[in-house]
DNA sequence: ATGAAAGCGCTAACAT
DNA sequence: ATGTTAGCGCTTTCAT
């Protein structure tokens, strides 16, 4: 049998209630008894119940984490730094990857919800507001990461996604490019860069052509897919801006395969600036977003709405960093 | 205030117990009565808690993930299979990063332990035999991943890292280089990829210099390192095995910053086949792990561990595949 | 300073 | 077919 509070009381001598006070350091206690327990402690390997003090009205001291998919390195990039601060904290990470699906996301959600987690992190495209605004009276606290929705009412903590569009955008129009596309996601995020990329366009006094925004779920397979038709029916741009780094490689390994050269033929700006902008050749120029600060600070505000049991209302924007490398 | 069992009693006028078994789907109710119950639950929004129910010695349905880092594409992407495959059963997932540190392996172990998960799936680097035993000892499901250990006694899903050594150098053997060197990583896979290597070059007729095996962390920083190391001084060998993607990474990175050109003046071959492999350039020749079925395999390892409580001794061994790109 | 006891939300005998 | 009740391992109030 697993070892009790009971267990460590009768070896000790004292009563549960004794243990319990030193487990959780408050109470008034002689310092020998105090000792004395945290012996039998150590001697049995005790290792108190979060479950059994979860119950009890304490935390489980458990966050969920909702990704579009963690092996995209942007989101496993993202949850390492959330880890890490999580577990600074004392705080453990269920991840889930809703691959943008609405079913997923409910699915999830619910579970996470009957494992009491203390409060959620999404990162996920939100399809389903209904679900979150119930939370969101339950007052189970909950923190948009990547993303913004003003009707929410919950606190997000995300990059300025219309400047990222419009400086990737313009730093592309300044380089004289006229025809630029767009291969934009289905995500919250990619609406404001498509905004902030006419913008640019307009301010370039470039007219947005109707067919230029593409939109897509940010997989390699779809960047590459999209670029190779393009280039198939002979409707090379002069420049993409590729809403993320993965869309960015298919971009790349499409061009390369049909003998386009980036540079020289077709200019291109990511977006995320993860691993593999690094990696890859001609190195991806792109829009970096400051992965660290982000994932530190989004656990920063869930940690206090979860221990001050306060409502913080506060939508943090990060700038947006263009990082000029060799694909423009 | 959260609705309870009892909420859901009262409102359909049944005992708690009546609710329970509808809940769980057991013993004998009417049709009428399960289907009254099951609104009463539908209408209050009631979600069972599993801290309560685990609690009674029911499951808690999380798994423990332990990896080196879940920013590494190997460990994301397998997590992801994981994390898919899980889910399938019913199961959620928290992931640790443990960065090869005893500290925080020890650390995780203890508090995964204490959230009462269900199982263990193990793929950091074991340091600490003496904590493993002790779990392994109170009969909580763990499986090794991607590593394998006899004396544990416990079951484990790997790649035959001999065979993945042996084929790495023997293809760089077959083309004619006789100074191959070895970036091996601390991790306990390394030392039968190191042998592998050994009589690869043995069988190749090849004399193994005492100075051609390097250790370190597997991350990306370490390969470019030692790699310029090697470079400025004077020691590029003619081939090397990298025994990791990231490390590879680096390699690349370093000889493209030399002026060393892979292949043409360095050949390389790489370890694990990530999402990296594909997108760098030249695309990395590399050992693939069947990360899918790996991952999957896992899963249903220890779920049947868990589910039947039965003690599984298998050691599951997948095949390493050579993928010829273009770094050899 | 320490202990007794009630209760957290649920499950599983055991009664009815 | 349904209800009563005793735990599960812990926290917390209230006595002592």
């Amino acid at each position: 049998m697993k070892t009790t509070i009971y267990d460590v009381a009768n070896k000790a001598g004292v009563s549960i209630a004794t243990v319990s006070k030193v487990i959780n350091n408050n109470g008034k206690l002689r310092q020998s008894t105090r000792e004395k327990v945290l012996e039998t402690m150590e001697a049995l390997n005790y290792m108190p119940s979060m479950m059994a003090s979860a119950l009890t009205g304490k935390k489980t001291e458990i966050l969920g984490l909702l990704v579009p998919d963690i092996s995209n390195p942007f989101f496993s990039e993202m949850a390492r730094i959330i880890e890490d601060r999580a577990n600074d904290l004392g705080m453990s990470l269920i991840i889930c990857s809703t691959d943008d699906s609405v079913e997923k996301e409910q699915k999830y959600l619910e579970l996470l919800r009957r494992k009491q987690v203390d409060g959620f992190i999404i990162a996920s495209p939100l399809r389903t507001k209904e679900s979150l605004k119930f939370l969101h009276e339950e007052k189970i606290p909950i923190v948009l990461l990547t993303q913004d929705d003003p009707e929410l009412g919950c606190p997000s903590v995300s990059v300025d996604d219309f400047k990222g569009g419009y400086e990737a955008t313009s730093f592309l129009a300044s380089k004289g490019f006229k025809d630029i596309v767009i291969f934009a996601e289905h995500a919250h995020s990619s609406k404001m860069r498509i905004v902030g990329y006419k913008e640019a366009l307009e301010t370039h006094g470039i007219e947005a052509s109707k067919t230029s925004i593409y939109r897509m779920t940010g997989i390699i397979e779809n960047g590459y897919e999209l670029m190779k038709q393009l280039i198939e029916s002979n409707r090379i741009p002069e420049a993409v801006f590729a809403c993320n780094d993965l869309i960015s490689m298919g971009v790349i390994q499409a061009a390369r395969e049909k003998g386009v050269s980036i540079p020289d033929e077709l200019a291109l700006v990511g977006f995320d600036d993860t691993i593999l902008a690094k990696t890859t050749v001609p190195a991806l120029t792109t829009i970096a977003q400051p992965i660290q600060e982000m994932g530190k600070r989004v656990v920063d505000v869930i940690n206090e709405e979860i221990k001050e049991g306060i409502r913080i209302e506060e939508r943090i924007l990060y700038n947006p960093k263009l990082i000029i490398r060799d694909t423009v």
